[in-house]
Order: structure tokens, then sequence, then C-alpha cells
DNA sequence: GAGCTAGGTTGACAGCGTCAACCTAAGGGG
DNA sequence: CCCCTTAGGTTGACGCTGTCAACCTAGCTC
């Protein structure tokens, strides 16, 4: 169990995070959660960045270690997950000014993971040929930004021409696929 | 000049913002830059986060203020602003606990402005038919998912298959637009 | 058995956002 | 003309924060 109170730190850090944001996130708050003193983190952890940084990697490599989908479940993951949880979507892709080496290889660990799926995607007639690196740097993306854009409510989020970053979502693929009709225009 | 004490402030803050992000803003900073005591700022916004609405409703109001463009260039312009400023960038989408008018009054002009340009656009067939709203949604999500991947350094910065947040954007406009042969994939 | 180390403690420090109280010059109504 | 309201500034205080330093102690290793 390779030390408990740093499980119990991190789960503190994520409870607080997911209430009120990272910035509800305190050291002192997390120790005290964690039924420790003020100073207790510090054994485990440099700083409050270094802390923050391990709940990120720990949750992407929580969300990379599911069963792998289709393109389209996928990408619906991604942006259910924003919805779901904001805080942490943000904490991972906020601004660090010092990088855990933890957290850059979760991260490609799971681009590496999309790029497979674009791959599978391909051969299925269901993405355009081309460089599934760079088709899938375009569908995260569009996934990315609308679950941002939404999530900050900068998505036109009042009735007409409302679309959910899932719409976005089908609407891209849609767009994409080689097989539809040429104009997606006839949708709701 | 109404106040020059004001814009002083608000000079100083994005100084600061461009300096060191979000966390280097410090009220008494802030006060110290502009050469008034640490509690004048005060005297001009109830609290801190709402200096930091009015930095980034001033932001946004200059931006919009420039000349129209064409629809690549005005998404070009996006994803550049956000790479030259991108503390000014992601203060904008951040995670408000109090929303302004005047940030939400100048997002909202931001959104109209490109619907006018996607509008030009799909007259000039350069885009497919369909709710022109929805399809400004679906180029600013790319656009800002885009900028937002790159500024986090999640973009895939290595060899084969990077690409730009600039190539990003027309890519996408390549698969829209209804006269580009069917497959975008002989591209380098 | 001595000594190192991992993991915990308490105490201190400066810097932060914010509140309260006070000061002063400008200006308008009786 | 005097009063007094108000805008814009000040100083001082409060509690909370991240971080550093010092100390303590159980357990492991030569």
């Amino acid at each position: 169990m390779a030390s408990g109170t740093r499980e119990a730190l991190l789960d503190a850090a994520v409870r607080l995070l997911d209430a009120g944001g990272v910035e509800a996130v305190t050291l002192r708050e997390v120790g005290r959660q964690a039924g420790v003193s003020h100073n207790a983190p510090y054994k485990h952890f440099a700083s409050k960045e270094a802390l923050l940084a391990a709940v990120a990697a720990r949750e992407l490599e929580r969300r990379a270690a599911r069963p792998a989908d289709s393109l389209r479940a996928t990408l619906h993951g991604y942006v259910r997950w924003a919805q779901e949880t904001p805080a942490r979507f943000r904490l991972i892709f906020g601004p660090w000014t010092v990088d855990s080496p933890e957290l850059h290889v979760a991260a490609t660990a799971a681009q590496a993971r999309l790029v497979d799926t674009v791959l599978a995607a391909q051969e299925a007639h269901l993405l355009p040929a081309g460089d599934p690196v760079r088709l899938a740097s375009l569908l995260r993306s569009l996934a990315h930004g609308a679950a941002d854009l939404a999530s900050a409510g900068h998505l036109s989020p009042t009735g007409k021409g409302h679309a959910s970053p899932e719409d976005l979502v089908d609407d891209l693929l849609t767009y994409l696929n080689p097989r539809e009709s040429r104009s997606a225009s006839h949708r709701m």
C-alpha cells in the first residue's frame, strides 16, 4: 500500500478540486482532510504544483486505463469527461510552470491511443485517407475546443443554432465521412 | 480622461499577466506598479476577480475593434493571438465565479462577427450550406482547441505528423470546402 | 547497538485578498 | 457663504496561504 498517506492526500486534493475548482485546493486543507498536519504534504510532494501535477497524472492514467472504443464514443467520452469534472479537465491543460514527467508520459499515451482509434476508423472508411496523427490532432482539437468553450459558457447556449460539444463532434465526423453526402445541412 | 488611475491599474495588471501568468497578478503589485497604495484598486474594482474581468473585457473589445477579414484570416488571427499572449487568452476563458456583463457582451459580439464572416464564406461557396451559427461554432471550437492544446504543449510538437494550429485550421477549411476534391490527403 | 532515513510534527515568516477607519479636495444646494 | 456629500486616496489590521527550518520518532541496516 506504499504510503497510504500519499493516496489520502491525492484523494483529498481531487475532492477539493471537484468541489471548488483549483482555487479551492489548499495544501493546508488537503492536509486537514487527510488527517495530517499542514506540512505533511511536503514529505510527499515538493510543492503545491507538484501535488496538482500528481493529481492530473493520476486522472489521465485512470482515463487511459478504460477499454478502447469506437472513434465517436472516444470523442464523446472526452467531451463528457470535460463536462462532468471540468475542474480536473482544466487542471490538466492548465499553465504548468514545472512539468512532471508522469504527466507528460500519460498525455503522450492518450494521444497514441487516439491515433490507433483513428487508424481503425480509416480502415473502416469512416475517415478520409491521410496522416492519422494529423487527423487525430484535428479531431482532438475540435473535441477539446468544444468542451472548453462549453465549460466556459462561450458556446452560444441560447436557442437557435445551439450545439452541444457532442453535436459538434458528430458534425465534424459527418463532414469527414467519405460516404456521407456532400452537404450535411439537413440536420435539426 | 475619466480616472487615469483606473487605466493605470488595468495596464499594470495586463503587464503582470503577460509577464508571469494570472498567478503573477497581485492586487498589491498592481497597486505598486500603478503608483498607488495596496488598497487603491478597491476604489475602482470590487475585487481582484472584478479587475481581471475588466482586463479580459478590455482585451476582447480591442480585438473586436479590428477591421473585418476573411474567414481564414480571422481564424488564423485567433490562434496567433492565443500563441502571442497566452495568458490573456487563458484568462478570458478561465473559470469565472462572477461573470461581468461587459465580458459577456464582448464575447457575444465576437461570436456575432464570426457568424457574419461564415455567412460571407458560404456565399462565396467556400463553406457548405447549413446553419451558419452552428458552422461558426464548429470552426471556433477547432481554432480554440488547437490554440489551447498548443499553448499547453499537448499538440504533438515532435517531428512526424506535427501540425500547428494554423495547419489544423487550414485542414478543416479544406475538408469543408465544397469545391475541394474529396480527399485532402495529398498535403505535406 | 549505532546510526541513517522516511515520515511526521510544531513554529515561524512574508505575502496575499479583504475589511474598516480615516483623510482630503471638489463641487453643488440652502 | 457655508455645509456636507462623495470620489478617491491613505494606513492598519485580520486570517489564510505556501514554504522553510527545526525537531521528533519508529524502523531498518551495517
